[in-house]
RNA sequence: CGGAGCAUAGCUCAGCUUGGUAGAGCGCUACGUUCGGGACGUAGAGGCCGGAGGUUCGAAUCCUCUUGCUCCGACCA
């Protein structure tokens, strides 16, 4: 037996995250959001504290998809958390939708009560109570109104970057908390077609976004009428499949007709001097991403993170005996020219032991280590290892070597996590005949998503609502690659 | 908002049945030996036992009421 064999022998089962995956799926995903430093529970229930590795994380992918947003056209502008309560009335659907989970600005001030502790000041009560923004289409549609004329004010493309509150009953930290921080884009247009191009063309960024920044290959599709945002008259979505086989509704794209434009006098005059409706859009990115991002990549041992949009690129961990002063030197140096390459390196100069600092790189998912001890330095050598392959893919390089390549290793990693989720998707989306199949696939604790014919829940919607309860499945949506004769059923977050 | 669990040190938990005034492991601090897939020794710091009542000479422990968290479901990005 070699010393590796020997090693790899021992080497514990231990896995860095407890429970794993496969023991509770639930648990371990909070446990990775722990153990990576991303997030915490806030004292206020539902929300949660995006802590700075984690919201290093967001602003990556926030870069990336704002860039996406600005290239075809979209100005940014900020528009008011709070919306009069009157504005959100206007939509019937719209209200329906979201008057369950409206947090209620009542007061504009607090005072003394009788036991000394503060309320709401009976005095200063508001006549018309504003709501916190659940989403912005009303405040938005207001504005728009009187930015809106003339058909050459058309298209009107804005966008905004804010936090949103929807009253949730069961809160999960980033896939589901009261206050979330997303993106949501609202397009006006002269036409149908316009706006039904533009829901599609922002879907299409998302999933540019999805697929080679966070590498998930979800599947972008339409929305069943029951899944539609109140108020569209078309939804479309990414369905990404997490590693359970539930769904994550990753983003959405609407078309809202002229439901809004109706509303709120959306108008301009054209060129044959009538007043015409405009037909608006709108479209949202969350912080759910992240954990979508979590429950896609991360393994046993905490996060993996693709490198596009890593806070941490690669890790350098200087393996130091005494005091190591040399290494550490050496280590700054070689930091600095990745640094000047591009890469976003880390240099773990701090006194924890060696070891300790390789599983920190590992739980936060940082794509590639690199370790450097004395003789490597003399050497001018270094070891790598690439984050989701683990230590089978340790490696030991000239630097100068690894500074020429380190960006093809990253390149390399990023397409095989996509490859991966692709994958892992497609292999377990399950074609089936009959309602009766996807009840026996769910029965039988089946991962993933079951296609069917969209006739067969839409004409049996008796079927189809006991299979729904007794499931917990919904439809996903129906695949655009079989133009709307297929329909994903699947559980989902 | 229904159903089920759980609240004791930063974390994971023991102690509760049979009341007697606070424990372990990990983590943290200092020093020393260590450091290539989870080290060890020594010495320390750290808790009005989720909160409020009640029973009692005495409550982490028994009773009542609350609040919070987790999971499952309904609702939703």
């Amino acid at each position: 037996m070699t010393q590796a064999q020997a090693k790899v022998n021992k080497a514990p089962a231990k896995t860095a995250i407890t429970p794993t995956r496969a023991e509770n799926f639930p648990e371990w995903y909070q446990g990775v959001i722990k153990a990576a430093d991303l997030s915490e529970n806030s004292p206020v229930r539902g929300c949660m504290v995006i802590k700075p590795y984690g919201y290093a994380l967001w602003e990556n992918i926030q870069r990336a998809l704002d860039d996406k947003i600005k290239a075809v056209g979209v100005q940014n502008a900020y528009f008011p958390l709070l919306i009069p309560l009157s504005f959100i009335s206007r939509e019937a659907e719209h209200i329906d939708g979201f008057a369950k989970e409206c947090a209620v600005v009542t007061h504009h001030r607090l005072e003394k009560g009788p036991k000394g502790n503060l309320i709401p000041s009976p005095d200063a009560e508001l006549e018309e109570p504003f709501i916190i923004r659940p989403t912005s289409e009303t405040i938005i549609g207001d504005s728009m109104a009187k930015w809106i004329q003339s058909y050459r004010d058309l298209p009107l493309l804005l966008n905004q970057w804010a936090n949103v509150m929807r009253w949730e009953m069961r809160p999960r930290m980033f896939l589901r908390t009261t206050e979330f921080l997303w993106q949501e884009g609202h397009n006006a247009f002269a036409t149908k077609q316009e706006a039904i191009d533009d829901m599609m063309k922002m879907l299409h960024v998302y999933n540019d976004v999805y697929e080679n920044y966070l590498a998930i290959g979800g599947i972008m599709g339409e929305k069943t009428s029951d899944e539609r945002f109140p108020g569209a008259d078309n939804s479309i979505t990414i369905e990404a499949m997490m590693q359970d086989g539930k769904a994550l509704q990753a983003c959405t794209s609407h078309n809202l007709g002229q439901h809004f434009a109706k509303s709120f006098n959306i108008q301009y005059q054209g060129t044959d001097g009538q007043m015409h409706t405009c037909h608006t859009t709108s479209w949202g990115f969350s912080t759910r991403s992240v954990g979508g991002l979590i429950m896609s990549h991360a393994d046993d041992d905490g996060m993996v993170m693709p490198p596009k949009i890593a806070p941490h690129q690669v890790s350098i961990i200087p393996i130091v005996k005494d005091d190591g002063a040399a290494v550490i030197a050496h280590c700054q140096k070689l930091a600095a020219r990745l640094k000047e390459k591009g890469i976003r390196v880390h240099l773990d100069a701090s006194d924890a032991r060696s070891s300790d600092k390789m599983w920190s790189a590992i739980k936060k998912g940082v794509p590639l280590r690199v370790e450097i001890g004395q003789r490597e330095m003399d050497e001018g050598n270094l070891t790598h290892i690439r984050r989701d392959l683990g230590r089978d893919s340790k490696t030991t390089v000239g630097e100068n070597e690894f500074i020429g390549t380190v960006q093809a290793v990253l390149d390399a990693m990023q397409a095989d996590m996509l490859k991966r989720s692709r994958d892992f998707t497609r292999g377990n989306i399950h074609e089936m005949k009959t309602l009766a199949d996807v009840d026996a696939f769910f029965k039988g604790d089946g991962v993933g998503f079951c296609k069917v014919d969209t006739n067969l829940t839409m004409n049996d919607p008796e079927g189809f609502k006991k299979l729904k309860s007794e499931h917990a499945i919904s439809h996903r949506c129906m695949p655009f690659e079989d133009e709307g004769r297929k329909v994903l059923l699947g559980k989902s977050y």
